[in-house]
DNA sequence: CATGAATGAGCTTTCATTCAT
DNA sequence: AATGAATGAAAGCTCATTCAT
């Protein structure tokens, strides 16, 4: 995980896996056939503890709002060296060496999507959001958000602060679902 | 150009280039002085052709409401394999290696900003658009998505196709501008 | 065995025998101390059952020329993938990594010829075969015929069949003993 | 070359021939793209020195009977330790590994026959050899006969002595021949 | 100005061997 | 007696970089 940070999963060796677990390269082979296995089990482990975190926090509340609330809080890399989030972004970047990665990809975004999609239909229910377009095309507006903003955080450009992706986020929620309470609250 | 779209811009050889060239390793580096450097002019180039291109063709128009159209058509790559815009996101795994590029991410995602953030408030002089939210927030929010889609797009996830992506930004942009013509002409 | 077949003797690997035998190079090595004691247990195996089939095969019968028809029959590889034979050639290059293993070539290249020495002379005794040269010398010529062919066969070059290397061994058989029966019955 | 010696061609190390050519592996690398390709080198450079050596031999004399003296003088290795005639059999056991190369083996054994057939045809026309059977085939044994004897010699195995090879040939050519010339001149 | 040749450094991978259980 | 886990050593190979020409 610390060897994630400094190196980044694209120009991840298996000396630092290695190095980093206080062993020899050959043991990382016993355990992985190869550097895609490898990187898959890295993947799942950061996608299934991101998605799965999502998941538990929101079933802590049954107001939409608060859902809505908790979504926005946890969709962005806490900062910039956010290894687990940034890992799922980099993940992108390996698709040419290892196609088959590409479906961790796809399946995580429409998890995500599937979540606030939700999370929308349930605050229409309980009479707190209006919603303008279909809940699904909002939650895939919103997801894609989480991944744009969560790229640029990442890869450190400066091109927008953590603090700055959050408000956008609220405005992009607040516009969607008619209901302001979000804003504000901005982290 | 054609060596970035087998090998991709984050495991691109110098031999690639020197062939795609038809010269050598040797030779390449007689021209740059490390791979840093190409990879400059390979983004100068590809982020130059791209904002040109797009500041062009915004002038061929006075009308925001064409404007907007123009952006958001040319704002997604073509298809998967579109070189050019994959290796502008490609270079978001490399700032590890080449932190000074990050400076070149945060200027090109600024000037497609302010581009959209003018289309904005011009239509909103011409009387066409209407917004809740300030224009740089909203405008900020359309290249975040764009960044998304590009990116979901190019690393042929399959989360999300083309015509989607057209239809969401279209969706999002309609929402922020109130001025609803620019539905139904996805692509 | 099966091992053999796919690997060769020179590319076997401890793995190879683990898997086929179903267990870990672990409980290989904790039954034999080094990989040199495990060929010398295979050739020991491979030679012994070659050596033990012929001599079992000659008993069968007391007139020469059947036996030297046996002879002729069994000498040569089934097929190019006759693992047994197979292996007997390869252990030829084992002998730079495994100086030991020498005598084991020597031995049955011995036995052989010592068995075709005393066909040769029981059917000189018996009146069917008439030698020109001493029963020795054609005996070699006979085994090294059989190692030629072997050889050749078991390393699928092409440059002899197994119907022709056949037929050969049979021109040189019925040359040196002058008896001409052999010859027509190319299996 | 002086590599071949110690390690043979079947354990052949890339670092052996880096080291024997006081370079480092990279190198060979460069020259070679596998080592499958520099193993063809080696083995055409030394069937091609084999080969045309015999050939040229051969054109220093006339006389059948001096021809087949020449042939039969230069077809086993000189001694046990003869590198360039023991990296031709070890090719045999890397079939497996390259099977590309069996037509190699191929090749150089249709040419030694050619070799020798023409040599026993020249004899018949010049009247100093009678042939019980069609040359081709003797030509066949007798190349086979070499390389038994060349592959027992080169395995160091003691089977056979280099002296105790030469004389065996002999006889076997004398007696296909009918000319007893041969003997008596061993080496 | 350009490049073929060469290479040091470092990569992934393989494999015989060891060892705690 | 048997073995899953682990590993040191060494293999083939890749690649950015250098340098003589």
């Amino acid at each position: 995980m610390v060897a994630l940070k400094t190196r980044g999963l694209a120009d991840l060796r298996i000396k630092d896996i290695a190095d980093a677990s206080g062993t020899s390269t050959a043991t990382i082979h016993y355990h992985f056939a190869d550097l895609g296995e490898l990187l898959l089990s890295v993947h799942d482990l950061a996608s299934d503890r991101f998605a799965r975190a999502r998941v538990e926090l929101l079933a802590t509340t049954a107001d939409a709002r608060d859902k809505l609330r908790l979504l926005a809080a946890t969709g962005l890399p806490a900062d910039e060296h956010d290894a687990l989030v940034s890992s799922l972004y980099e993940l992108h970047s390996l698709h040419r060496r290892y196609p088959t990665h590409k479906r961790l990809v796809k399946a995580l975004f429409d998890q995500q999507v599937d979540l606030y999609a939700s999370v929308l239909e349930i605050g229409v229910a309980q009479g707190h959001f209006v919603l303008h377009r279909p809940a699904r095309d909002l939650a895939s507006l919103a997801v894609a958000l989480e991944d744009a903003f969560g790229l640029h955080i990442t890869s450190e450009s400066g091109s927008i602060t953590v603090e700055n992706a959050h408000r956008l986020l609220h405005v992009f929620l607040a516009e969607s679902t008619g209901w302001d309470g979000i804003l504000g609250n901005a982290s």
